[in-house]
DNA sequence: CGCCGCTTTGAAGGCCTTCAATTGATGTGG
DNA sequence: CCACATCAATTGAAGGCCTTCAAAGCGGCG
């Protein structure tokens, strides 16, 4: 799973350049160079293990982080003790963007499996950023894949039926999954069904319920954390009625 | 509604110094010599009417804009040609976030009511940033706080009943218009019921019932566009169990 | 002034939730 | 290495909240 040499030190410093997730993770464009600087100020923690959490609702905000592998999942706690996921997160995605606006952060992040993490000194990051205008471009960017992810969950939450949102979730695993040269078809999934219902907005049993339709039905096989999607057709034509209409791209055979 | 005198020209400089706004709005904790700066890229157009789109799903990105008089709604259109609301915009602050991922806009966002707008072009609000560290850090602030009112959104269409998603919908409002130096009980919507179920994902006869159930409970008066909260912490209450465990503020008197 | 669209209200039905119980996995100690 | 305890996941049944369909009331705008 580890993408290099396993590193369990105290605070290592790291190379984005031989990192093979730098084209999907923040270093993406960025000269030579630029990608020294910025390993200037990245450095690498022991691991976190399955639970542990990276930052918890409340906390200072010191860090933004790239997950180099494993994953995590994000969630807030309200008032009546009631948790709403907010989101999965996987290698080269950047975690800890939540409270932004007021230096706290809003939810809390945890591990949901044995996961290696960059971290990356907010302050140091904006000071690089203004020098470096590609660097600056690339937190833009990311910021703005984290707000149309969000974009996204809200459409699934508005007013679509559980067997959408589940096919809309598998389908987004899955192609995660393979831009990280992982296969789009068989995976384990690291969340449980009640993270997983708990973020489509439905009930644990609900969820248990479609993935057996689903399983009846031929579209995928599936048993306890392991995925394996049979009719990948099937699933995107479930999820079509949910895609923005300016999300249209090949498969345009009639007018 | 106007914070200032009328302005209808084609392009016209602005000036954030002398807009009240300033404090709520990206000037907020700039000097005077940087305002100046700001403003050399800021301009302002001819008002929009009613149903204009300040850009639509799908346009490139080429402006932030923040909303300096009247109020606007962002949704996206899927395939299958359902609306989802994304959000409401009003005085001070910023619209045109979406889509900063590809640089292409991932919704529409129109006016509700006639609404002034200045126009901060990305690519010299980015170029500006680069020298002045209190700007960059407001625009991040601005974008945290986009984040963080998805995040509270999620929390409501995760599973939250009408009553508190309303209940939650009207204070946040209330809020907003007491910032901004208006009534906080008293206001008319530039909203429609079907903008306001669209967004919260319910249908909108069951908006327009919880409204009758507020005010037959005496919470609130109704009256098409124009509400009057009757009792505002009978409305708090309904919303505490919907509220971030971490934003506990005063109002705790046991232990 | 009159039409059209937004809002309200009523009634029936459906999808999902909740409650309950079983089955299957995981892990620890004997 | 197996037994048992614990937790996760599945499956069934009943009920509820919200949706959908339908129609009437009310305002805004030409």
């Amino acid at each position: 799973m580890a993408y290099d040499s396993v590193i369990d030190l105290k605070q290592l410093k790291v190379a984005c350049e031989n990192c093979r997730l730098g084209e999907i993770c923040l270093p993406r464009g960025l000269a030579q160079e630029e990608m020294v600087k910025l390993d200037n100020i990245v450095s690498r923690g022991r691991p976190l293990v399955k639970g542990d959490a990276l930052y918890r609702q409340g906390d200072k905000l010191d860090s933004f982080y790239a997950v180099h592998s494993g994953s995590l999942r994000s969630y807030t706690v309200t008032q009546d003790g009631t948790e709403q996921t907010l989101g999965f997160y996987f290698p080269g995605e950047l975690v800890g963007l939540d409270g932004l606006e007021n230096s706290i952060h809003s939810c809390t992040t945890e591990a949901l499996e044995t996961t290696s993490i960059c971290e990356l000194p907010y302050n140091n990051l904006q000071n690089l950023s203004a020098q470096l205008p590609s660097l600056q471009h690339q937190i833009m960017r990311l910021l703005g894949k984290e707000l149309s992810g969000d974009h996204d969950v809200l459409l699934l939450l508005g007013k679509r039926s559980v067997e959408e949102r589940l096919a809309a979730f598998i389908l987004s695993l899955s192609k995660r999954f393979s831009e990280r040269g992982f296969s789009s078809t068989e995976f384990n999934l690291s969340m449980s069904r009640h993270d997983i219902s708990n973020f489509l907005g439905v009930a644990v049993e609900t969820i248990s319920r479609q993935f057996s339709n689903f399983d009846k039905d031929g579209v995928l096989q599936v048993k306890y954390r392991f995925v394996k999607i049979l009719d990948m057709n099937k699933l995107e034509e479930i999820v079509i009625p949910c895609k923005k209409s300016s999300d249209i791209k090949e498969k345009q055979t009639g007018t």
